[in-house]
DNA sequence: TCATTTTTTTGACTTTTGTCAAACAACGCT
DNA sequence: AGCGTTGTTTGACAAAAGTCAAAAAAATGA
């Protein structure tokens, strides 16, 4: 099912809801290694990741990448509070492949918001899953080993394993590069 | 500042919002150790914490305790997910001490949305303050080690420290029970 | 109050995870 | 293709955290 399918089905969208959605939204590459979101700056855009892949961190004291999530095709792309709320980023949000996008900007979504009240709901919706997504991390987090985690992870996001640099999932996973390395060699 | 000047402040409620308001809230006290929340039934209310404190839990495989929040007094009692979605809960939530709120059913809500928008707004508010803090906590599971996130924790919540059993503390954090007590005797 | 139950601490031990440094491999750029 | 950079693996070791069982302490309810 498509985008338009799915805005039809379950939110109830009109040709004219659809038309008014389409002309708001418009399409965006973003190269491998730049960054789509920089920290300190306030989040403009919200995209919506038709190809390519991303991941969002931040700097620990010792100046470390921490990634924090990774947004692959399919998902939206955005830094919830910084976008909801026009403040400045704590996150960044980088490429990690070159990516093809559908993007629009707060402004143009507060117009949408209006012409189309259900993308209010449909906002909600993306944080509501982005909340419950966030959760379930944060109960593995909490209550699983390093290879429990790591092998979940292999077995939700096979597709990320292949594309990502390990440091980076060894990072998200909040487990050391050398003891992911000597996880993967015991599996 | 009380509850009613801070919606006047923030939400720029009249005398009539905050009549609306309050005619849908209603005095409750939950004795200690019964449940507000029951997993697997449909979160029907939200509570306003005046006094006493609870704990939301859910069960791992091996039928441990896993607390995943503290409510303290002045916060906002709710299975998120569970009460926006109107689907059966996934944790439980627990009176710690005898306490006393002030609840709202899911339909009162609605119906004061309806009277009073800028509870639509305020509803989004709270969802966005548990987002972060969601976010908060993940991030220490997800960069600190087991002291570091029982000295924030204690830093952070001193007043939980005194009330509430180590171990719950303890699967908070995701330590065993028995290490917290080796780190609280080593600091 | 007192007995019972629950919680916390402790000891001895094991397992897991991290640190540091070096070697090796892969990648990106010209 | 080749160079430099970046990422990954490995070894030797250290530190952190978990397990199991028993003892001690605290809380609960009759």
């Amino acid at each position: 099912m498509d985008f338009k399918d799915k805005l039809v089905q379950h939110y109830g969208f009109t040709e004219r809801d659809w038309y008014e959605t389409v002309s708001r939204y418009r399409p965006e590459t973003q190269p491998a290694r730049t960054l789509f979101l920089e920290k300190g700056k306030v989040a403009t855009r919200l995209a919506y990741l038709r190809s390519g892949m991303m991941r969002s961190f931040f700097y620990d004291d010792k100046a470390n990448e921490i990634t924090t999530h990774f947004f692959k095709k399919g998902s939206v792309v955005i830094s919830m509070k910084s976008f909801n709320d026009q403040v400045p980023s704590r996150e960044n949000i980088i490429a990690i492949e070159d990516c093809e996008m559908d993007v629009i900007t707060y402004d143009r979504m507060q117009e949408l918001i209006r012409e189309v009240p259900a993308w209010r709901q449909i906002g909600k919706d993306v944080d509501e899953a982005m909340y419950n997504s966030l959760m379930n991390r944060s109960i593995q987090l909490q209550t699983l080993t390093a290879s429990e985690r790591y092998e979940l992870f292999i077995k939700k996001h096979p597709d990320i394993l292949q594309r990502v640099a390990l440091k980076h999932i060894a990072s998200y996973l909040g487990i050391d590069i050398a003891t992911l390395s000597r996880i993967r060699k015991s599996i």
